[in-house]
DNA sequence: TAGATTGTTAATCGATTAACAATC
DNA sequence: TAGATTGTTAATCGATTAACAATC
């Protein structure tokens, strides 16, 4: 096999799969062809057998794919048949509902940790945990190892937390702080950002209903 | 000027320049080069100058851009420059962290209303609302007339909350359900998901360290 | 004017789609 | 065998990058 780069949407996607494949899995499912995944995924069925092809041949000619197998290759490919420990820093609202969260055990997602600077949270219990305090992150995650983390702190915290993560070894970041974080080349960021996502829906809900209105600067917003 | 469509990408970056302007205004920075919007956002300069050029011409040759104008101007073409009432269906953990979301109302998004159909929680006050039952949905919306909607359910409630949304006149929708939702064509929907950005990551952090373990399938994962 | 930086065009890169030979 | 569906190749499409003439 040529050492060829997987795309990130490709490895999205994957993960959409294996949600589509645990369900049809309860339903005791056993074979499942790109075209009906087509259907349940609303992912077109070359885009499906594209994206598997990147990672080895999982189906058979004429039959399809078997589900039970294909989750499992999934997993692995993911690297989610094994249960992956989490670091969370950000004891806030925002906190509460990631531990709370419980699509996280079905892929096999554990918060094993959670942090925060405020010393009247530190040692309070948070879902089944106790929060930490954030100067504890390196030696706390000696002990569990972790190698993503959650930053669910605000904006003004995340660049000292990311900085404090990577000291601690981690080297995947899910961002939610609004900011651009800078890490050294080994650490895997990504940012969720709900403002991103709203923005780009108001552009597309007002579509067409604008009135072009000169702002009176040196040129107008030709929108 | 000729009808290109733009990039979903394009407006993604939109609200990242927008973030790092109103940031720079606070400080009273008054120009930008595309160079320094660079060093800023992480986003190049080529790549800025031609997001832009896609609603119109907005900088000085030898001289950048002017603070103020630029946000008035991306405000406008994000259809942010007025207020945006949005709606909130789920008033579980997560909902919770999306009606005390701080950064909201920098990006004037305001949640105008939150639903819910668990009885023991209608009227109860959520934030500085009080949650609604889910089937005066189109009732409430009529006064709101919200065209944006957020969806904060579990999967399995989410079709069906899309579809009241959709009936209530929404057309652009923030779904956190892991599930894929089917819309009518008018109707815009972006995903959050957690567990894709997770895996993404998971698959990256654990890159170079897999040992290839055949299954016992009928061909290996080869990963 | 000289220096800086824009907006845009052309070249590159990468991802998606379509088509089909191979295979069950 | 005939029918179905895969895995892969080639064609298409779209987005990013680089380069530069126009402009302040």
């Amino acid at each position: 096999m040529t050492e060829t780069r997987v795309p990130i949407p490709t490895l999205e996607r994957l993960a959409t799969y294996l949600r589509v494949l645990l369900d049809l899995n309860e339903g005791g499912v056993e074979t499942i062809s790109s075209q009906e995944m087509e259907h349940y995924s609303g992912i077109s069925a070359a885009q499906f057998r594209k994206d598997l092809s990147y990672f080895g041949e999982f189906g058979k000619p004429g039959v399809g794919y078997s589900v039970p197998q294909l989750i499992e290759c999934i997993e692995r490919i993911l690297h989610i048949d094994q249960e992956q420990p989490i670091l969370l820093v950000g004891a806030g609202n925002l906190g509460a509902a990631l531990v709370g969260y419980p699509n996280f055990r079905a892929h096999r997602f554990r918060i094993a940790a959670v942090f925060d600077n405020n010393f009247v949270k530190i040692g309070r219990p948070f879902g089944e945990l106790v929060i930490e305090d954030i100067a504890r992150l390196k030696e706390v995650n000696a002990q569990i190892g972790a190698k993503l983390a959650i930053i669910a702190v605000p904006a003004s915290a995340a660049q000292t937390v990311a900085d404090m993560l990577v000291e601690a070894g981690i080297t995947g970041i899910l961002n939610f702080a609004p900011t651009v974080l800078k890490v050294p080349p080994h650490v895997f960021v990504r940012n969720v950002s709900f403002l991103q996502e709203l923005a780009v829906l108001s552009y597309h809900v007002a579509e067409g209903t604008e009135i072009a209105q000169p702002t009176g600067g040196h040129r107008d917003c030709a929108i």
